[in-house]
DNA sequence: GTTTGTGAACCACTTCACAGCC
DNA sequence: GGCTGTGAAGTGGTTCACAAAC
């Protein structure tokens, strides 16, 4: 796990050998979303103070954050809106196209594949897949539903780059693996089940019933005796090197 | 926020003076869900290596997150499967009822009033809302859709336990004020955007287009250098007291 | 005066390793 | 012999507090 760092073949700016936390990552994009708000309100700068306000967090968090990044904010001034939105969606890698599949149409899956706001930034939905025959054929926004098993023909030519599972629980990990054996290395899970995947393959999932499990945990405990109550405020989540 | 612990009004077993990490609350979910299935399939005692495996972790942190349960396992034996899942959800506070409200019925929120599997552990769906007037009156599933303004009203005689936040980000923050003011005291918001809650109020947050920038992040690291590469497990989140 | 960038202190969680009990 | 429960050690992340830069 300790593998060396890449050099990066760095278009602009002064690079610095960094690695960075995976506590920061997840929150890189929730800086990019109001640094895009900033900017298309006209601010050209933002200090540290306000943008954690803005996103939740505390100051100092914010500077250590972007500190990894390199050393894009000015003493005195802060950070320019511009150059540092611009960093952040490189970091992210949000520079280029991402092609998405989704697999598993029902509720959920349908409501993603309608979902506007993937193509923002770089994300495009390309495939979609789906178990029961009737359903092949459809189209959902120009794009047509294929057969499950057409995914590893399909990879070949349309590359994907992340997959959404959300299927049912019993067949998730089946799906993962067929997604996986097919090429895509990143993977975001809605079926409520754990699924595994081989190194070298990033995996998150969302699960509606563990958040719900999570809240009822802490409003029990606001109640009974009362002493203990609280806000659950969202935060970090790990990714592996 | 040191506040004492509360007493609790235990119904069996030893109880203890716990305090549970939030890391650990977030895995019960996980770990009740295993031992439901296991349960199911007759399987009467589990091992924590065996739990773990199934649950993704590995087996010293389910025995430490177990053992601030209390002390259910047998030494030599495991854990009887039965009990754990007894004990997680009390814990977890699904021998209750709760009472949940969705807010914006697009394709998310219509996918989510649509979805089984909340009924499963005392989660009930109990009203819906969308600002459209065009909609109010429609019913999905039985529950007619009310009105956003009804908010304050309808929560007098019906109360709800969980808010959950599917309208357009623009919005959000004032859903969330509402629903405050209405007495609900968790809330699970899907829209992409921070929203801020007083002490007292629980709210986790999940997030689509963060989650795809994550992954967007590890695999950009995974091919230009490539000597960065991996697999990015999720994590435990926050929940403060 | 203002605000960044960062060592140092602190805290939470994870993992190790083993004593204690079956 | 097998497996839990837990102190102790290790790791990663947050917060503090201040020197450096504007």
């Amino acid at each position: 796990m300790a593998a060396p760092l890449s050099p990066r073949q760095d278009g602009a700016a002064g690079t610095r050998p960094r690695r960075i936390p995976e506590a920061t990552v997840a929150r890189l994009p929730v800086y990019l979303r109001s640094l895009v708000e900033l900017e298309g309100a006209g601010v050209t700068t933002v200090s540290s103070e306000r943008l954690a306000e803005r996103c939740g967090v505390n100051a100092a968090k914010v500077r250590k954050d972007l500190s990894h990044l390199g050393s894009y904010g000015t003493r005195g001034v802060g950070y320019e809106v511009g150059l540092l939105l611009a960093q952040i969606s490189r970091e992210l890698g949000l520079t280029q196209d991402w092609p998405i599949a989704i697999v598993g149409l029902g509720n959920l899956g349908h409501a993603l594949a309608n979902y506007r706001g993937f193509e923002a930034r770089g994300f495009r939905i390309v495939a979609l897949f789906d178990a029961d025959p009737a359903r092949v054929g459809e189209r959902i926004d120009g794009i047509p539903i294929r057969a499950v098993h057409e995914l590893s023909d399909l990879t070949a030519t349309l590359p994907i780059a992340i997959g959404i599972i959300a299927v049912p629980a019993a067949v998730a990990q089946q799906v993962a693996d067929q997604l996986i054996e097919a090429g895509v290395r990143s993977i975001l899970n809605f079926a409520p089940t754990v699924i595994t995947v081989p190194d070298g393959v990033s995996l998150r999932k969302v699960d509606l019933s563990v958040e719900l499990q999570i809240l009822s945990f802490y409003s029990q405990r606001r109640e009974p005796g009362d002493a203990d109550a609280g806000d659950v405020e969202d935060g970090a989540r790990e990714a592996s090197a």
